[in-house]
DNA sequence: CTCTTCATGTAAATCGTTACATGATTCG
DNA sequence: CGAATCATGTAACGATTTACATGAAGAG
């Protein structure tokens, strides 16, 4: 039920098509709430049998037609409503089955591990340059914003926020682990075991 | 198909009823991964069916049955083939329709959002302090454990990592949205200046 | 006597993912 | 020429949620 409204709120602003809004629902709601595309157009063919959305094409040259939607007043009304009403009481709930796979972690699988943390901190590292500009672009002064812009405003500070503290613990986590594999080299190539192969390649503390 | 995984792995130490992990499967794990207890029968169910755990009841006085499940070997394997597989490129992947909400912040809903950010409150510092116990408890030297226990203990850090962060988070909302709760108030009631007491409490960096 | 907890489960509905399809355009 | 991007969509499947159901125990 939350996609839905996830759309009525991207629609707040300005008109969009489902591939706009598929793409990336404004900038930061993503960060939030994603959804494929095939949800998007889903859900905007039940919204806008709802008339919760009106929907026109736009021609373009070449390319098919882009069909653009935008938020109705039962729309606004309805999604006023939902804010209003209680709340799920599911706070910050992450999904992220790495972690699942930390859970296993083991010698034979350290490197592995360690290449992934290598992933995150690459992508944790471009999500928050794309923040930050966004910050410094258009909510350098949070003060002085409308009280709806302050929450967007928020919600992009919650974004940043937990990206800065997800590369820190990346990079905590990949020096407890280098220690780890520096001290499985070191009694390895010191006692002459030969192990599967490739335990211990890559990365000497 | 992460599900399946982190039901194995949860079973990785000692055996469990479905109850057991459907309350939370071991302790922090249910913090990047949660399910139903539907969910979870269902996949004990097919678990069984691939061998991939064995089961067995355990008779208790007035109470049902409780089934047990433990980890059999093929399926000890079928997760460490899981864990080497390539990851999933999606990276702390966090869903949280209060932020949705946030976009629609406005004088209308003001009152209701900052609730809703004291409850935030309320149930970080309740998590936080539930995994800092742990943490004292069974992880208080992590160089010194071993290495999977680290992986665990890497992930009981990230849950509180991320947990103080966003507690950080909710007070400087909650400021910025005093401040303007206080000037609403006062453009309401007019010179008055019967501001709601602890407008500069929190501490933001 | 009702509410909550323990413990398991079925059924239906919705949500989300993966694969496939179209047809023109631009980039290399 | 092959691949990627723009732009929309269908179909099938898998994952998740919500609602319902049972039956005994213990708390208030």
């Amino acid at each position: 039920m939350a996609l839905r409204y996830a759309i009525l709120t991207a629609l707040l602003d300005e008109e969009h098509s489902g591939y706009d809004l598929a793409r990336n629902f404004d900038h930061s709601l993503g960060f939030f709430w994603q959804a494929s595309h095939q949800q998007i157009y889903r859900e905007l063919k039940k919204l806008s049998e709802q008339r919760f959305v009106a929907s026109h094409a736009v021609a373009q040259e070449g390319r098919p037609d882009r069909i653009v939607y935008s938020l109705t007043e039962s729309g606004k009304a309805a999604l006023d409503d939902w804010v209003m009403g209680a709340d799920k009481l599911r706070v910050l709930e992450v999904r992220d089955e790495f972690f699942i796979k930390l859970y296993n972690l083991h010698n034979e699988n350290l490197n592995h591990i360690q290449h992934s943390l290598d992933l995150r901190v690459e992508c944790m590292r471009g999500r928050l340059a794309l923040y930050e500009k966004i910050r410094e672009r258009r909510y350098s002064q949070p003060e002085k914003l409308s009280l709806r812009r302050q929450g967007v405003y928020l919600s992009l500070m919650a974004g940043i926020m937990s990206s800065e503290v997800h590369l820190n613990w990346c990079e905590m986590a990949l020096q407890l682990l280098r220690e780890r594999s520096g001290k499985l080299e070191n009694s390895k190539t010191g006692a002459e075991n030969k192990q599967s192969g490739r335990a211990g390649a890559a990365s000497p503390a």
